[in-house]
DNA sequence: TTAATTGCAAAAGCTTTGCAAACCT
DNA sequence: AGGTTTGCAAAGCTTTTGCAATTAA
């Protein structure tokens, strides 16, 4: 359950500074999805030496090697998972802004008929739920 | 098919300066997705006495008065178009930048299904396909 | 050794805001 | 008349970048 991307930078030959290698295990503990904020505070928790600039051009090379995702939940800021992680989209609670991870086949399927029916090939997609808790269920 | 957003301001009882009557007209006319640059450069060859900061003001305004829905197609500017038009999602071609809108109910209907296993009611969605023109068809 | 990476601070890009002047109703 | 709205310029926020110093390979 816990992606390596200290490996998976080593794999695409990536150089391996101490700093990469601190937002590299941050990023693969992460059980959330944190914007480049909160990596740089977990990182800075381990080696206080990593600047903020550094994790915005870390962020970006490990999304630019396919080891990172990139998310966008309109809040402004840039969010991050690990790609290696099985496709899933994303619910969020409008109330508490918990992120939910699901999946569904056939949602998937739908879309990729829907954009050949454009005459278009789906290359990728986001799909994002937002949602209320529903009463009876807390 | 063309959204009369001056009236709908008028009916919410705003009041109807003409920067407001000039970018509701501009907002109403539109068939694509303007980003707030655009709508300023619109609005200002029609009336050149239009600043930017009331352009933001006034799509701002027009978006909590659930006139316009802001869209964010992650490039990092806000764009809007008209909420009263029938609900529909967007797919994003990725060589040219085109947007075509498109409905699929049984896509929405799964939506809603996935929301209710998961504890929760759907209050909105964001459905973006990003895709290709698939060859042959040109 | 040497090209790549870092930290710092400055800057870029989109958006918001303080304030005096101008404007609807 | 009186509260609202505007324009301007300044500031806020996230993200990027120039450059000298540092570091991995």
């Amino acid at each position: 359950m816990e992606a390596n991307i200290e490996r998976l930078c080593e794999e695409k030959g990536l150089k391996m500074t101490e700093q990469r290698r601190v937002i590299a295990r941050v990023l693969s503990w992460a059980e959330d999805h944190p914007n480049v904020d909160e990596v740089f505070l977990r990182a800075s928790k381990i080696d206080s030496h990593i600047s903020l600039a550094t994790v915005y051009r870390t962020v970006r090379l490990f999304e630019e090697s396919g080891i990172l995702t990139r998310l966008d939940f309109g809040d402004g800021k840039a969010r991050y998972e690990d790609s290696s992680v099985d496709h899933h989209d994303h619910l969020i609670d409008v109330e508490t802004g918990e992120i939910i991870e699901f999946q569904n086949d056939e949602i998937e399927r739908l879309q990729r008929e829907v954009a050949r029916q454009l005459g278009y090939e789906l290359v990728e997609h986001r799909l994002e739920l937002y949602a209320r808790r529903l009463k009876g269920k807390g």
